[in-house]
DNA sequence: CTGCATCCGCCCTGATACTG
DNA sequence: CAGTATCAGGGCGGATGCAG
């Protein structure tokens, strides 16, 4: 179980969505809607299922995504933003408008965003 | 040197504020205005000062940061936000506001947040 | 007072193989 | 299709000692 002692609220919203892939897991599934797995898997290039896995079971134990299991075979399984998902979505928003003006202006250097059409 | 190739510019705002104390450093900073070295590691309990120090370094790296150094004897030296920095001050803001929103409503277990009264 | 150098342990992550 | 099991590597962060 994650430890989850913290100085401040805000590193308690950081261990919501500061996962290696959960932000854009959450992109995703707040900008175009509810996802199967291997759809998931196809959108986010260079994710192994064991991250994707345990990084989906991660936000549903935080209550941020909801998983709805079709008893079919093969096996079908829903993934898609809770409420209190949708409501991370302004912060993510705001990270990416920070992030692309941080860019620009500040020029950091090695910054290197892979290309990608989905954002 | 960091590798800072991401999926997406959220990942690159993360990258600059999600060190283990960063955002608990830029929040004395934008709060209370300049501080020195040792007056952040006092207000930051538990902190080593290695820790401050490349925490320091890198947000000074990233010009989220500046550090001002007096050359008086014993040494003197004061951080600050840049206009940059500041521009992080929403998304610390929010990313607060939600987590204590998140604590009310979703009442994940374990979450504890440690006693301060610099909130 | 404000750092830097070194060592080290642990957790996160990646790779791979297997399954209902 | 949607997972689980297992092993291994690397990097972040903690502890400690030294320096200008």
């Amino acid at each position: 179980m994650r430890e989850r002692i913290f100085n401040c609220e805000k590193e308690l919203t950081l261990s919501v969505i500061g996962g290696k892939w959960k932000m854009l897991i959450l992109w995703h599934l707040g900008k175009s809607g509810t996802k199967r797995f291997g759809e998931l898997k196809a959108l986010i290039p260079g994710i192994t299922q064991r991250m994707l896995v345990s990084q989906l079971r991660e936000l549903e134990e935080d209550l941020i995504v909801h998983r709805e299991v079709y008893p079919v075979v093969p096996p079908k399984v829903e993934y898609s933003l809770t409420e209190m998902g949708e409501t991370l979505m302004p912060i993510l928003d705001a990270m990416y408008n920070w992030g692309k003006h941080y860019m620009d202006v500040a020029e950091i250097e090695p910054v290197e965003i892979k290309p990608a059409s989905w954002n």
